[in-house]
DNA sequence: ACATAACAGCCTTAAAAAGGTATACAAAAG
DNA sequence: CTTTTGTATACCTTTTTAAGGCTGTTATGT
């Protein structure tokens, strides 16, 4: 699936979630103070993340999003190792390249 | 929670995300074609939904995203009284203001 | 402790989104 | 069928983001 695609899919879903509540493009835009175009935009998988988290917000689904990137919780191994500090940045030159991907745990 | 602190909140899931995965932010920009100032600007809670969509697909947390929003079930009531057409607008002017809610079920 | 690389912040230019308005069409109400 | 009105499309102006580069700070590996 293409990222258009994708944000696609994201605007259909908003279009029905409005619909299903009986909304207009006109009263989201006032309701969430942004402009009727945004709404059109949204609807068709283009904006911003602000527009997005605004609509949301009138449509109750904000639950949905917040979900939506699981909270990564710390690798045990790596907890142990370093005594509880989380990284704050990537592991620097001399650190594997291979990303570690999800091994580690 | 405001809307800025949501957008804060995913900001800072897709860094941890990131840094669960020990990528760098220009690593990110770089597989996901998009610039590292793009990358800053999401994890602060900024940007577009496009570059959201890439960054995601790169940390492979897609999934959650098309998640995010539910797809939104035809009422029954509805689907009795029009024999399964779906509505593609809202209602107009006599339809009650009252906007139904989640009544009507 | 030192060197290095990750990251934040700021700048400039180009691109895209947002805000507004007007027209056109079609679904829905009467 | 006729009228009403929600939505799409197009255009213009303003604001925000994207891209790329440069600097200062600091976590992190050695």
């Amino acid at each position: 699936m293409t990222d258009k695609a994708i944000g696609a899919e994201i605007g259909a879903r908003i279009k029905a979630l409005r619909l299903r509540r009986n909304y207009t493009q006109q009263h989201l835009a006032d309701a969430t103070a942004v402009s009727l175009n945004v709404i059109k935009g949204l609807e068709a998988g283009r904006g911003k993340l602000s527009s997005l988290i605004a609509v949301l917000r009138e449509l109750e689904a904000l639950d949905g999003l917040e979900q939506f990137i699981p909270i990564p919780e710390i690798s045990p191994l790596q907890l142990a190792r370093q005594q509880g500090k989380r990284r704050q940045r990537a592991s620097g030159s001399r650190g594997k390249k291979e990303t570690m991907e999800t091994s580690e745990w």
